[in-house]
RNA sequence: GGGCAAGUGGCGGAAUUGGUAUACGCGCUAGUCUUAGGAACUAGUUCUUCACGGAUUGAGGGUUCGAGUCCCUCCUUGCCCACCA
């Protein structure tokens, strides 16, 4: 190693990252070397990394990671000749922006273009091979014109189950033309994909504002700690649930984690199970039955009780009769404590008659039957079921052995359906907030409501004195005077929706006609590869999943699904193991780490952390050991250079040109499989062997050298780049094509081989390609004869270049 | 309570999927060069033992010529969902 040494002090040079950083991230835009082209004739990918909400307080090193990650892959796609888009944007909408609005009394705009300002400085020095000519941003005029124009779409639209998809709800209205107009509405409001509803929210009197789930802890509001109510309140909702079945079953088709799609199946929850009414005895109403669901049909015999819900139509429809329970069960609480206590009161006078040995069951309103899941009833069998025991116990309902029969049988003979439930909700399309899209419909006087049309989008957000909702629940739209008089829709988008087709919009930025342009949807399909955390997988996923469905059913889109192929990342922790957090002061800033050590041994040591997917303590001590990589090869660089230049025929060694072969073929794999920590971790073990090389005093043909920067270029793009041009190469070595391994030059002449004695490892031996079995047998034989002599060997093992072992 | 992961040196982790455990990096120890070094380089570094040797992948058991890897029981940690009938 000393003539490396020597070599670098002549030179005097270091490798400076603050000036070629920089210097190669100004010449990438200069020359749009990561410009994608729809239409290439070059095969198409598409890379993508979720798009980051751009809060004020900007990254920290846990947040780069997924980019890092998605820029390699993207870099290694691109030499390997694809036409690469790889797309950043700004999804700005939601509460942090607003919430900084109404302290600070700015526009969220402000809020939002400041911090986008400050997440493009801090993303720009990672040196990420971006195509920015196609930044969205979904707060701009000219993206939620497209959002909006979505909805409009789902409004109209309703779901066909016997064709399987969505279908105009024009076609609809004939059934219903003998309808007035307001009973026609009331009806169409039924098929929409896009509905207008009641759902409870929390709302918080003393804030005068709705509260989400997160701000609301134990029944007192977050802030201030007033006190938090449930709240009938209007919606909009999205009918999701019609898209179940193929969110299911779409997940055949994709490269997702097993145990990511598990927990989307889980989340829908498609059960199987049978309908079953009960005749209901006594003093009753109008409500003569009680229909329940089961998924233990085979159970029936054990039923001894009725369970609902205290929002049950038997008591919703009976007022009057059931006054002193309703009051009772206003007092059950809701929090987690509260639910874990079963609570119960019965109905005096009014009985259930068990439909095969007519006996009669008690019914009880209960706390622990869910009112929006199945009929919110359930047939109680404490034989069978822990929740129906735990409750029958404290109430003191006879328990009953339950004989179980086969469902076949009990179906022929009640008539019983088969059917499916699902635990997935329509998804709550409706915030009583300011700065979120507002929702493009005018509500007549007399109730009727009428879309937007196409042409009067964008429906713009208004000015407005004061960003905090009004008093009475609803957003500040409906404090404007002008804009409720013109009778819009006060309510404004969640803060998924301008999320749920972003990656369309990068396909074709800047169309004016439509959301994503045909040519472009044509050629770019879907994304191929899509990066981000597993926090998303219940919301944004799923979300974009059905929108993406939805507009497939109406041809804007050609792919059933949007995302080909999905990676998650693991969390960066602090190095105290907790989540990187002000409150717990153990934030890093890439800033800092960037300046220090470059951008690529920071980019390369977050790769080199440990397994992509997995969480892991972050520690800076660590980033020195990818720096003193970066630094190693910039020597080696000028050692290989001089040696090239002072000899006109070099040839590199038969064993450093076998290395290099086995790097090329893992370094291609592990980036392909997202290992990306085995890949840096053998670009180091080459570069050992290329030092081996040089104390050696043998001489590197620069071609193998430059076969290795290629391999490191999508980690360290900037020193490639360097050394690229230090060899007199042209243009960039982002884009010069990946090499190639030959299998060939890969086996060795000689491999090590253990030798064992009943398992245990008790020697090896160096055996070259051309030995046959025997001769390996009986050579490994000599080498432990200590440990053979005066046994009998009963068998041998042996395994082609890995073992031989012997039984004895 | 349910589901899903995962337990390997002082630390982050690797192991061709049943075949030489601890690659690579950090840290540490010693040395070289230096006015100096918290720089760079060289050598060493799982534990135990002066050594020969022995032990070792959360604990215990099993299958196997051979187990970090497969099976069973238990323990621990992390994440997600939580009364979905």
């Amino acid at each position: 190693m000393a003539q490396v040494k020597t070599m670098i002090d002549q030179d005097g040079q270091f490798y400076n990252h603050k000036k070629i950083d920089g210097k190669w991230q100004k010449n990438w835009i200069k020359d749009e070397i990561y410009k994608a082209v729809t239409g290439s004739k070059k095969e198409k990918m598409y890379v993508l990394s979720m798009f980051p909400y751009p809060s004020g307080a900007g990254l920290h090193v846990g947040h780069p990671r997924g980019y890092i990650a998605a820029d390699v892959y993207a870099r290694l796609k691109r030499m390997q000749g694809y036409n690469v888009l790889h797309p950043m944007g700004y999804d700005a909408f939601g509460l942090p922006a607003e919430q900084y609005a109404i302290q600070n009394h700015v526009h969220p705009r402000e809020a939002v273009l400041k911090n986008i300002k400050t997440y493009e400085k801090q993303l720009e020095i990672i040196g990420l091979s971006y195509d920015w000519s196609r930044k969205i941003n979904t707060t701009d005029e000219d993206y939620y014109k497209w959002t909006q124009w979505i909805f409009l779409k789902l409004y109209n639209h309703y779901y066909d189950h016997k064709a399987g998809k969505a279908k105009p709800i024009s076609e609809l209205e004939g059934q219903f033309s003998h309808l007035s107009q307001a009973d026609k509405d009331r009806e169409l409001m039924k098929y929409r994909l896009a509905y207008e509803g009641f759902s409870e929210v929390n709302w918080c009197e003393d804030l005068g504002t709705v509260l989400a789930n997160d701000e609301v802890i134990e029944g007192k509001s977050e802030r201030g700690g007033y006190p938090v109510v449930k709240r009938m309140m209007r919606q909009w909702f999205l009918r999701i649930t019609d898209y179940a079945d193929r969110l299911i079953s779409g997940l055949d088709t994709v490269d997702f984690d097993e145990s990511l799609k598990t927990v989307q199946k889980n989340w829908i929850g498609k059960s199987f199970g049978h309908e079953l009414s009960f005749k209901l005895q006594g003093e009753i109403g109008e409500v003569e039955t009680i229909k329940i669901f089961t998924t233990r049909i085979d159970t029936l015999s054990g039923v001894t009780f009725l369970a609902i819900s205290k929002d049950h139509d038997l008591i919703t429809k009976n007022v009057d009769k059931f006054s002193k329970i309703i009051i009772q069960t206003k007092s059950w609480g809701t929090d987690e404590k509260d639910l874990k206590i079963k609570r119960g009161i019965i109905l005096d006078d009014i009985y259930a008659v068990h439909p095969d040995n007519k006996s009669k069951l008690p019914i009880y309103v209960t706390n622990y039957v869910l009112s929006d899941y199945g009929f919110g009833a359930v047939m109680g069998v404490p034989d069978q079921d822990e929740r129906d025991a735990d409750f029958a116990s404290v109430y003191n309902v006879p328990t009953k052995e339950t004989k179980l029969e086969k469902p076949e049988s009990i179906e022929k003979r009640l008539g019983l359906k088969k059917v499916f439930k699902y635990k997935i909700r329509d998804a709550v399309f409706a915030r009583q907030r300011y700065w979120g899209e507002p929702i493009p419909l005018k509500h007549d006087k007399d109730g009727h409501i009428t879309p937007l049309s196409e042409k009067e989008l964008p429906l713009k957000l208004p000015k407005v004195s004061s960003y905090e909702p009004i008093g009475s629940g609803e957003s500040p739209l409906a404090g404007i005077k002008s804009w409720v008089k013109a009778g819009y829709e006060t309510n404004t988008m969640p803060g998924w929706a301008g999320s749920s087709w972003y990656f369309l919009r990068y396909m074709d930025a800047h169309n004016k006609t439509a959301p994503v342009g045909k040519k472009a949807i044509d050629y770019w399909k879907q994304v191929d590869m899509y990066i981000g955390g597993r926090e998303h997988t219940t919301g944004h996923l799923l979300y974009s999943r059905f929108w993406h469905k939805f507009l497939y059913d109406i041809g804007l889109t050609v792919t059933e699904e949007p995302f080909k192929a999905l990676r998650n990342q693991g969390m960066i922790l602090g190095d105290d193991n907790q989540k990187m957090s002000k409150r717990w002061g153990n934030v890093v800033n890439p800033d800092d780490c960037i300046n220090t050590y470059g951008a690529d041994a920071f980019r390369m040591y977050e790769m080199f952390l440990g397994p992509f997917d997995s969480s892991l303590p972050w520690s800076t001590d660590g980033i020195i050991g990818t720096r003193r990589f970066i630094d190693r090869v910039w020597r080696l660089a000028s050692v290989v250079k001089i040696q090239n230049e002072k000899n006109k025929k070099i040839q590199t060694s038969e064993k450093l040109v076998s290395e290099i072969n086995k790097t090329i073929k893992k370094v291609t794999e592990d980036i392909d499989g997202f290992a990306f920590n085995t890949a840096v971790s053998s670009l180091m073990i080459l570069l050992n062997n290329f030092e081996d090389m040089i104390q050696k005093k043998e001489n590197i043909d620069q071609k193998d050298f430059i076969d290795f920067v290629k391999l490191l270029t999508p980690f360290a793009p900037h020193i490639s780049d360097e050394i690229w041009t230090i060899f007199k190469n042209k243009k960039s070595i982002n884009v010069a094509p990946w090499p190639k391994y030959d299998e060939s030059k890969i086996v060795e002449g000689t491999v090590k081989i253990g030798i064992q004695i009943n398992g245990k490892l008790r020697g090896d031996i160096e055996v070259s390609a051309d030995k046959t079995e025997n001769e390996i047998i009986d050579e490994a034989k000599t080498i432990v004869k200590n440990h053979l002599e005066g046994k009998v060997i009963k068998k041998i093992i042996y395994i082609k270049g890995k073992i031989v072992s012997f039984v004895v």
